[in-house]
DNA sequence: TTTAGCACTCGACCTACACTTGTGCTAATG
DNA sequence: CATTAGCACAAGTGTAGGTCGAGTGCTAAA
């Protein structure tokens, strides 16, 4: 028997399944697709595929039907990625060029991937701790009380309110937001905490407890779980799938709105290449889905990563393009913000 | 015939429906309820009912389900809300305490809403324009560029770039900064507009152009829709209607992810007193829907509006209880924000 | 005005049966 | 030895018929 064949038949199986959405016998197979050989012999294929656990039955007369194990496979070896025609292209990056703030890009950015998938979409804010450091304000807002203010090259921007130790003037604190901003503007946050010592020696002993004070809370920004934020969209996408409803459905429409499992899902290390997670590769409550998700760019650096959410029959080919299509453009969006 | 008696059996059908969620015929209804008559004279109430329009039939020989007519009447007039038990009351109090900032505030109301209700929840931030201004900064970051930061009593931050006509030192940053908020600080945006020519009198001619770009700039942020941010959550309750899923459930899903038919379902009018809406009183997309809302207050003021979108057959009396609960309390949390 | 009685309606549910699609196995074939 | 044709068997789907139960409307009596 030929190996190869066994594989072809594989990837059409997969094909039509993704298409049809119903088990494929032997016969359609071989009317389908140019395989040059007999229903028969598609069928030794298929048991030898499913002997090794790339195929399952739903009951003893229906067709097969690929297991998490044979679109991994598919995946892996036997599909590629199906770039976005130009026109789509276009359309996304006009879209998004119309944002006017970082919100309104990762807004426009989920909508645009789930309507470009057709699954829900999730998309996560660019990490302020590997987004170098654009600016930092310090901000008397009280007697001892300052406002915090840190702005990334992202466009992100976050604050902070905190005690002084001591009282300060208006003029130290001007001082004091120009040293912090020589000494801040360009660095990542990621590297702070090795630099500290480097940067803190540029102060001057006055200022120590309170640059002290500052510097804690930049690493506790940096620390904080919480900084992952992320956004999803395009859930009632998923309810297309409405025979699947109480099995695959639900429980992932419920997983997708817990933060926790969200920023699990969409992998702790923020790597740069696209990653297709099928079944139970994913966290809990995420068994029956699939999740393709990509890392984005600001520059050289992968700021964070986003994907989409669907069924483990979706179009992987398909998909995997328009993840890595919107990928691409959201990084250069970002960059001019 | 009386009509007292007519009203007691619609009150009794709907809150059978409610719990059951099946149509209620004059038999059971005799038996679960001492309305001390005949099933036979309970028919001839609920023909009376049907012909009113308080009533339909699925078919012919089932029982009887309300109508959204039926839903009004038991909303105005049958019906009171049912308070949160004290427990209950608590825990939201502590829960909603422990929030970190107004983005987590948003978050945990949504959540609290939506696990009680065990509905999907809407709610509103706290209007810009409604709320008063805590602080303004202006941050140069770049040589003709400012990033302007507004901060409202309620937490919200709000943020915009803009391109200096002029270039402009640091002193005269400073300088600028401490006028601004010695004439914005507590200052309504909405009444802003009106007072803008008093304010612009307290600064110089010098910085006239540079301020009236600001002022551009604030009109513009109080003036925007989107300024209403709203977030949605527990859109996963809604799958619990399986049965009722392609006629009311996806359509509501789908219409819940478009921002702008969320701000017209919550009302346009920042009214302080609560609201139900059912079915076709909703905007399109949500007529098969039933949405109860409150505003929320901080101080005197209402600032925004916060609820639950459900099912019209929903336990309105719980319901309406919870939302009341929930807005009141998030009113106070945010006054200490 | 209320109630009991009764005929009628209609969906829910079950069974039987034909039909379709697909399988596994065996024996023949190139 | 891989491939194929043929055939018995399995199991879901769709259809038709039949029973059952809940519920109604109507009429006549209390």
């Amino acid at each position: 028997m030929q190996d190869d064949r066994k594989l072809r038949v594989l990837r059409a199986i997969i094909e039509d399944y993704i298409a049809t959405h119903e088990p494929i016998g032997s016969r359609l197979l071989s009317e389908r697709h140019d395989l040059g050989v007999s229903p028969a012999t598609i069928r030794n294929d298929m048991a030898a595929l499913e002997e090794d656990g790339y195929l399952e039955q739903p009951h003893t007369s229906a067709g097969r039907i690929p297991t998490a194990l044979g679109y991994r496979l598919f995946v892996d070896q036997l599909s590629s990625v199906k770039p976005l025609s130009s026109a789509e292209q276009k359309a996304i990056m006009k879209f998004l060029a119309g944002a006017v703030d970082l919100d309104d890009v990762m807004s426009r950015t989920t909508k645009v991937l789930s309507q470009l998938t057709k699954q829900a979409a999730i998309v996560q804010y660019p990490s302020l701790s590997k987004t170098a450091i654009r600016h930092v304000e310090i901000v008397k807002v009280g007697q001892m009380r300052i406002l915090l203010v840190l702005v990334t090259e992202a466009g992100r921007v976050e604050q902070r309110y905190l005690e002084c130790p001591a009282e300060v003037s208006d003029d130290e604190i001007a001082q004091l937001r120009n040293r912090l901003n020589s000494a801040l503007v360009g660095v990542f946050l990621s590297d702070f905490q090795k630099q500290r010592q480097n940067i803190a020696n540029y102060f001057d002993d006055t200022y120590r407890d309170f640059v002290n004070l500052i510097f804690d809370v930049l690493i506790e920004l940096s620390d904080r779980e919480e900084e992952e934020r992320v956004v999803i969209g395009g859930t009632a996408n998923l309810a297309r799938y409405a025979d699947e409803y109480q099995t695959m459905f639900r429980p992932v429409l419920e997983a997708l709105e817990e933060q926790v499992v969200l920023l699990r899902l969409i992998g702790e290390a923020v790597a740069p290449d696209i990653s297709v997670k099928i079944g139970i590769e994913n966290p809990t409550g995420l068994e029956s889905a699939a999740v393709v998700t990509s890392g984005y760019q600001i520059g050289d650096n992968t700021v964070a990563r986003l994907g989409v959410v669907g069924p483990t029959h979706m179009d992987y080919p398909t998909t995997m393009g328009a993840v890595l299509a919107v990928s691409s453009y959201v990084g250069s969006i970002l960059a001019g913000k």
